[in-house]
DNA sequence: TCAATAGTGTCTCTTAGACACTATGAA
DNA sequence: TTCATAGTGTCTAAGAGACACTATTGA
């Protein structure tokens, strides 16, 4: 039999498929530090772990639109940027069966987070911290501290969607996922320094973005403070 | 029914599942341009046009195991620098059926391309041309500028590959997945000219490699210059 | 007036580009 | 000696960090 025939008789579904799943990573900042989402494994296997929202994707259904399904359904998050991850696919990442998970990347702003912990009462947002090593897992903790085991390859995924989204940080408009739409540029400053776990340079920082064409200045500034008010911007696509 | 009682009874077996595959964007330099593996389809779908080698992943087969199954078994290539470059699902990317595909982006050196030629001929080595458009298709051609039409999604996957490999060429080491093992410092500055398009100052490109600490002298030089001879590095990891 | 933060001017340091220069081996 | 390329010294320009300074608001 030639290549060309077996090609011809091949059926792949004749053959058993992986299951094909998303896993949501959906970040967001408290306190200065960045927090992802988490619901509790209440069943086997990893009963009382800690895992990212996911579900299994349709037959008839775009990776993204899935990613968006479970934002909506799992995470009661009405918006958020999403943008694609990584593909999980190790033959031992979940115990049942095989299972391949195509991660994604959601950034919340603080209305987004707090309008997803109040519709899906069982998610809650953990505190994210990288370990030193270049890679490794993330790990997770609530915010006194104590940590909060993992489920699954889920600490990995963390790992990829944290330093991910740090290396683009800088060079691409992400940061702005995490601001309402109309905020200061120190708040613009705090939301790098939360991912970056890093101070930075206030005057080389301003320059910067500003240099960027990212900023439209509105010409109005925040109110309700009891220091000079700064100058509110807004987010414009570079032309 | 709550939440609890549908998961509990919910079986992803009873669910159609959408076939996964990989694809491999097997890039080389030939002639100081890019140049992408391709294989011509003789069946419909897309029949006559230029596909990526690709093939399913099995059901106890990793993801990157896949991808060195197909890089031997298609490509005929013994080795080759293998990344994850990002899944494609579109519903409508395969008209015979649902595939969602992990695309693999993998490096060949000259004699790695030279090799996949002879032991899969019925490969060829298509030049790759990006859009000014900062999105949008690749483009692949002959060597004498014949374009080259190109089966399912493959022009987008190639699109992703050939920008991706430009964003991380300088700050990363997957430049040298394109060079052998003894190379001279113009030999790098050719791989990193091929792939941006563009020309590099001489100077700032030595400065900027050796500060990186990438690069072991070896002490020995090329032979067969009718001019003066280039010192010979070799690549080493960063510490 | 003071406190607290917004926002800026300027110096220095690092790094990249430009460009010319020296070095080396073969014909 | 000439040719072609390897390899370097140095000037300049751009951008980031450091730091102090001015500006603006409410109390």
């Amino acid at each position: 039999m030639t290549e060309a025939e077996f090609l011809a008789r091949y059926d792949p579904a004749d053959y058993p498929r992986p299951a094909l799943a998303v896993d949501l990573v959906l970040l967001g900042l408290r306190g200065g530090r960045p927090v992802v989402l988490l619901g509790p494994r209440a069943q086997h296997p990893h009963a009382g772990r800690w895992a990212l929202p996911g579900g299994f994707v349709g037959i008839a259904e775009d990776l993204e639109a899935a990613a968006g399904r479970v934002l909506r359904e799992k995470a009661g998050a009405a918006q958020a940027y999403l943008e694609q991850l990584f593909t999980f696919g190790a033959l031992t990442r979940d115990p049942r069966m095989r299972i391949v998970s195509v991660a994604y990347l959601g950034l919340l702003t603080e209305a987004a987070l707090a309008e997803a912990l109040a519709q899906a009462p069982s998610l809650r947002a953990a505190a994210l911290t990288l370990p030193a090593a270049p890679d490794g897992p993330a790990e997770a903790a609530t915010e006194r501290g104590e940590g909060l085991p993992l489920a699954f390859d889920h600490g990995e995924i963390l790992g990829v969607a944290l330093r991910r989204l740090r290396g683009k940080l800088d060079y691409s408009e992400v940061g702005f996922a995490l601001l309402p739409p109309l905020f200061t540029l120190r708040q613009l400053q705090d939301v790098h320094e939360a991912i970056l776990g890093t101070a930075l340079n206030k005057p080389a920082f301003r320059r910067r973005m500003l240099d960027r064409g990212w900023l439209a200045p509105t010409g109005r500034h925040e109110a309700g403070t009891s220091y000079r008010p700064a100058e509110l911007f807004r987010f414009q696509k570079t032309p």
